[in-house]
DNA sequence: ACATTGACTCGCG
DNA sequence: GCGCGAGCCAATG
């Protein structure tokens, strides 16, 4: 008689396996990059190491663009309005991708030249008073 | 097991 | 502005 046979008739199916993805897959990193990306505001932007930093992350940028990547249409969330740190869309110009982003934003009031946004306009204000302190 | 590859960023020349 | 190297590190071949 087979193990694999005797354990499925004792009601447990594949074991091993799944360890692995549930360690590997969605650590809190991941979880709590999702959720700063989903307060970025309507008409804003921001950067992959700005997020890093706001996850508590500081130096993994590389790390949001993966978790975006994952998060996939389903994760709902306002991935477009995530850039590079000097303003450009991090997809290569022309690409479906960096189109569907360019479209977002332009339709979100965010000015695009040259598929870049100039942050200092519309980047994410940390709160209201470092808003009025500038200049 | 080792090398390459990115939805990245920063400092230096 | 531009290239280079270094730091970053999980996924992929």
């Amino acid at each position: 008689m087979l193990v694999s046979a005797c354990l499925r008739e004792a009601g447990v199916w594949y074991l091993a396996p799944m360890a692995k993805s549930v360690a590997t897959d969605d650590r809190p990193e991941h979880a709590a990059i999702r959720r700063v990306i989903a307060t970025i505001p309507r008409g804003c932007a921001t950067s992959y190491g700005e997020i890093a930093a706001r996850a508590g992350l500081p130096r993994r940028a590389r790390l949001v663009g993966r978790v975006l990547g994952d998060a996939g249409p389903a994760a709902k969330l306002p991935w477009h309005r995530v850039l590079r740190s000097d303003g450009r869309i991090a997809f290569p110009p022309g690409s479906k991708a960096f189109r569907e982003q360019r479209a977002r934003l332009l339709d979100e009031g965010v000015v695009v030249c040259n598929g870049k946004v100039d942050l200092q306009r519309h980047g994410w204000q940390r709160d209201l008073d470092e808003q009025l302190w500038r200049l």
